[in-house]
RNA sequence: GAAGGUGUAGCUCAGCUGGUAGAGCAGCGGACUUUUAAUCCGUUGGUCGUGGGUUCGAUUCCCGCCACCUUCACCA
């Protein structure tokens, strides 16, 4: 038996004097005839009709033989008045035992107080689900037409782990993730209406691919096998490529067994989209048109604020090449430098290199710690190493380096994409340096997928590639400062 | 995995150099039929994250553990 606080014992006590009254405290259904915003936005309209409204009760002051309370429904809160005289004496009595956090129905008129608020004036009352654990008490003030919050339910740690409670309590949670489903739907359409079609591919992959990380395992008891949670769809959506569609996407999720921070967690949302007969620069295109249409579509704008700082995604977006960026924030042209030169400059640049790392890895660390903190306003890092990139085509006018972007906004990586490697000989031998790698001891080096170069081998169409981070996009779309914000349930230690 | 920070009532937080705890809101009782952070009077509620240690005595000092946050590492 759980223990129950003093304010809990309460409410299950009031369960037994609704018996004693015959209601039912958890009703089976409740007709509505309107939500609370189209009632406050069309109150003169609407006055002299009857109308019926459900929502939970967050706040309550009583007068005796008359209250003021306000209920929220998943529009907006309305205020709504209950007086002895319009509802009668038992269902006076009802609304006595009714307590914030309380699911009721109302039926009743619209007016105006004398202070102005749009107000439901109750002729009946009926309680559709009683609360029996007390709700934090968020009290709100609306000060020149603004909610301002007064002891905000604010421990992140609650806050996470019930995170129903805290979109019952915190209106701009509720927000970031309406936001964060708009985002997700204006994506769709943009795609739809290009008329490329969204597919769903394996999330149990016997081999894991796509990507540079450790993957989850689970093992599927029928065929005694060994699955990975898949890190990424990339092969199999290059594999439906082969398959003749010429433009596919996925939104879904992928799974990285990594490190959990502000910018990660280990299940998270990806758009991977592959379209044929494009390369890199018509993907950069499509990525800046996309973006600038969701921007104006989600906030109304292109520009936003993100942690204190405007970012405008109104296109075009500086594109600079991997190098020329290095050179400009380090100084050091490091192109066509061995492994040791490039080592001894990471080292007199104060990154975090050491001996054994090879050149593709000294170039990246020098990348992460010296440049991409500098990519503020939305760019484009173009023409990576090839060894950092081998499912990427080799660059067709540039020795050593293949057709690759990132895209950086608030000096965080948001997309990744290529033009596509679709020569099978090449994808071999990258997959076998990747192997050589693996045998050095690198746990996130590519898996030789022998199914997907066999695919290849029946000749995959010139393609371009792209994958999107869905969570950081929306990070930036709702001035969320960590990733937790913007997943209902982040990954946490149980409790 | 490492370092730093935090953990006190349902919620938001006080609590000094050690003497076993307070406030506001919520709850409960009372007054109040246009209040809106309602107001007024009264009042309940705590194994002070957890387990040890030091001490006559620990919420307070020390150590271990747990959870969360931040930074770092791995990664996107």
């Amino acid at each position: 038996m759980e223990d129950l606080n003093e304010v809990m014992k309460v409410r299950r006590a009031k369960l037994d004097k609704l018996a004693e009254m015959n209601v039912n405290p958890f009703a089976y259904r409740f007709e509505r005839t309107h939500h609370a915003r189209e009632v406050i936005a069309r109150h003169t309209e609407l006055e002299n009709q009857v109308l019926r409204l459900a929502g939970r009760i967050m706040a309550v002051r009583r007068m005796g033989k008359a209250a003021f309370a306000h209920i929220m429904d998943s529009s907006d809160r309305i205020q709504i008045y209950v007086r002895l005289d319009q509802v009668g004496e038992a269902a006076y009595e009802l609304f006595k035992l009714f307590d914030i956090g309380d699911i009721i129905g109302v039926e009743g008129t619209v007016f105006v107080t004398h202070s102005g608020e749009v107000s439901l004036l109750a002729a009946k009352v009926e309680l559709l689900s009683k609360n029996l654990r007390p709700l934090p008490v968020v009290k709100e003030k609306i000060e020149n037409g603004k909610a301002v919050t007064y002891d905000a339910f604010a421990d992140t740690e609650l806050r996470y782990r019930q995170r129903y409670v805290d979109l019952i309590v915190n209106r701009p949670v509720r927000e970031v993730f309406i936001k964060r489903s708009q985002i997700i739907s204006a994506m769709r359409r943009y795609l739809d209406s290009r008329g490329y079609l969204e597919v769903e591919t394996p999330v149990l992959q016997p081999l894991y691919g796509g990507a540079a990380a450790r993957p989850f395992t689970t093992h599927h008891n029928t065929l005694d096998l060994t699955l990975y949670l898949r890190i990424a769809d990339e092969l199999y959506l290059k594999r439906l490529i082969v398959g003749g569609y010429e433009g596919v996407y996925e939104i879904s999720k992928d799974f990285r067994n990594e490190g959990i921070d502000r910018t990660h967690n280990p299940e998270f949302t990806m758009m991977e989209l592959y379209v044929a007969y494009e390369d890199y620069h018509f993907m950069m295109n499509l990525v800046e048109e996309m973006i600038t249409t969701l921007a104006q579509q989600i906030n109304g704008s292109t520009k936003t604020i993100y942690q204190g700082q405007e970012i405008d995604f109104a296109a075009p977006w500086p594109r600079i090449t991997f190098y020329d960026a290095l050179k400009k924030y380090t100084g050091h042209d490091l192109r066509g430098k061995t492994t040791a030169e490039l080592l001894h400059i990471g080292k007199t640049l104060h990154c975090e290199v050491e001996e054994g790392m090879n050149s593709g890895k000294i170039l990246d660390e020098i990348m992460k710690e010296k440049v991409e903190p500098h990519f503020m306003q939305p760019t484009f890092l173009c023409d990576y190493p090839v060894e950092l990139s081998p499912l990427a085509k080799k660059h067709r006018s540039e020795e050593g380096l293949v057709e690759r972007f990132e895209c950086f906004v608030a000096g965080r990586e948001i997309a990744n994409a290529f033009s596509e490697l679709n020569d099978p000989i090449d994808q071999r031998k990258r997959f076998e340096a990747q192997a050589a790698m693996a045998d050095a001891g690198d746990e996130e080096a590519h898996q030789l997928d022998e199914d997907f170069l066999r695919a290849l081998e029946y000749g995959m169409p010139p393609t371009t590639g792209l994958g999107m981070g869905i969570d950081r996009l929306t990070m930036l779309f709702t001035d969320a400062a960590s990733i937790r914000d913007v997943i209902f349930f982040p990954t946490m230690r149980p409790e």
